[in-house]
DNA sequence: TAATTAGTTGAATATTATTCAGTTTTTATG
DNA sequence: CATAAAAACTGAATAATATTCAACTAATTA
């Protein structure tokens, strides 16, 4: 076999979909080429990023999902931008935000299991620079990405 | 004019979108019915919930990103799965968990300003049973939804 | 109010997805 | 290990869909 699944796994995470102007035409009864332009202009203007899939994430392989506040060491503190681009790159996170309180960085990480967790975590104290952590786990997922699982 | 562009962005939220096989195809050299076949696959066993697009928040006019944790009220505590729920159907909300921790429901929420975030918050507070809640801003979004922004 | 720009739309074309039937590969079973 | 059954792969034909284009209409600007 091939083991094309994992491969579209990933490539659907961020992208290679499209809108069905059809199927919006259908719904909201306007002609089809209506629909396009005003498609085309949203990607224009840069409001419409990517067109990806949202999965049921332990289906994938990634039913553990974690939530980690995290603060930086003295030399990298000051510089959270730079730690967040290189967290960015990791395909175990599904997002990066620089957030205001008592920690800096706050870190949605999807992985298999509390191994995999650890694995990250235990990684990333030295490859990044955390200094404390905070995890919050998820013990159920009622929403993500604004779809209903 | 229409104002088909509002229609689009929340119908694209969540859906109305659909994976581009030929692109996928040409991407890892394999034959498009291979690629459709597998992508079926994935859709039947339910390992992919929906495609949908990702936007620049701040260009559709919901540039305010916060976390929020909240903690039930007593009569709450203990179902906290019945709130998520309710939340869930909140179009404002990207996501809601039950995670671990002092705090029982940890919201995703995207409004356009702090003027709206107050309003959900305060609206919250009665509808939901918030007896507490910390609220950790988004000042930068690095990532989401496994797209780089 | 004239001129320019932005938005809408039907018809034609180009592209892409889907179906189907045949083949190969893998897995299960005696 | 042989063989049957199931799952995965694929090319050719068809169906569905997106895209282009040119004409038109509405909105905005000078």
């Amino acid at each position: 076999m091939k083991d094309i699944a994992l491969k579209l796994i990933s490539m659907f995470k961020e992208g290679y979909c499209t809108p069905q102007i059809s199927q919006v035409a259908k719904k909201l009864k306007e002609p089809s080429t209506t629909i396009h332009y005003n498609i085309k202009k949203l990607e224009k203007e840069g409001a419409i990023r990517s067109y990806k899939a949202v999965f049921d994430y332990k289906k994938i392989g990634e039913g553990y999902c974690t939530y980690i506040l995290t603060r930086l060491t003295a030399e990298k503190y000051g510089h959270p931008e730079e730690v967040a681009e290189k967290l960015a790159q990791d395909p175990r996170v599904e997002s990066v935000d620089i957030v205001t309180g008592d920690y800096e960085i706050l870190i949605k990480l999807r992985v298999k299991d509390i191994d995999e967790y650890y694995a990250f975590v235990k990684e990333s104290v030295n490859k990044y620079g955390f200094a404390k952590t905070i995890s919050l786990a998820s013990l159920k997922q009622i929403k993500t990405e604004f779809v209903r699982l």
